[in-house]
DNA sequence: TACACAACTGACAATTTTTTTCATTTTTGA
DNA sequence: TCAAAAATGAAAAAAATTGTCAGTTGTGTA
């Protein structure tokens, strides 16, 4: 957990540059995040993780703490078929969002880090002016599990 | 509007083929669709706009339809950042769903048709073994008529 | 035609998710 | 030390969506 705490100690500086506070229900939120990183998981869902935690904290925190992750562009609020939000860190060394591979078997969620749009991106500025800063990416289909299944079973 | 007499028949037919009926409801809420097409309308602004033809109609029809729709792959579910569930006609020649261009500046949402993707599902395949069958992509950025504002203001 | 049955509907209740309000506490800087 | 600002929890409120249910409509079949 060594690079945890580095982690939570970069993610407090960047809010002191936004003249915000590491306070104790943000620093458990951060932690809680880094934990169970990959795992997309919901205010509600992350708001009973983390009051193991810190028991004190109220839901409305939670949601307040994650709003100010996400416009502090430290974590990424995104939205699979159920509609319910969602949250994700942003990797430190990655400007961009990454991917999603979202299964309609099983309904796992895999997570893609290599950035596959650079050329996209060159065409939607070249062909539509449009200037890429950010980017939602997800595929729907079959995994290499349930497709290994599938063949099986036939 | 002849064009979309024969598309709404057109719908018409997928649902009697799924063993479903093109009620006055269903037609209203596919042809309101159509007419704002590329709006990326609420379940809630549907309804409204709606109601215009068909006063008779609830809000849980709406909801009902269009969850019809999408399981049925004639419209598509999008959720942009507000969190709120939006509606789009699926192209009748495309099989995969279109793609969004989302300007951070005047918030406009505009719609690419060309499907930039087709290089990286392939890649996505050989690389993790997951079959796309469909797809979300929405960039973020800054839009070319918002670009050339802010270059003129400087 | 009559009838049975399934699909469909509106009204409204209920649920779920998220936001707001507000009184109180904590922190910070002068 | 003290005032202002920032942050918080609890609870109410709002917004979005889904479920229930009694009644309607449409369809196929005898």
């Amino acid at each position: 957990m060594v690079f945890q705490e580095e982690r939570i100690t970069e993610i407090g500086k960047k809010l002191h540059q936004a003249g915000m506070k590491l306070t104790p229900q943000r620093r458990a939120t951060v932690s809680t995040l880094l934990e169970y990183q990959t795992k997309h998981l919901s205010a509600e869902e992350l708001f009973t993780l983390i009051k193991q935690k810190e028991p004190e904290i109220g839901l409305a925190t939670v949601y307040r703490t994650l709003d100010l992750l996400t416009e502090l562009r430290i974590a990424d609020r995104v939205t699979f078929e159920d509609g319910v939000a969602r949250y994700d860190l942003r990797c430190e060394d990655h400007q961009h969002f990454h991917h999603h591979l979202l299964c309609s078997v099983c309904g796992k969620v895999e997570e893609i880090h290599e950035d596959l749009l650079v050329e996209v991106e060159q065409e939607v500025l070249h062909k539509y002016g449009f200037k890429v800063r950010d980017h939602r990416l997800t595929f729907h289909g079959i995994c290499a599990a349930c497709s290994k299944n599938i063949k099986q079973s036939n």
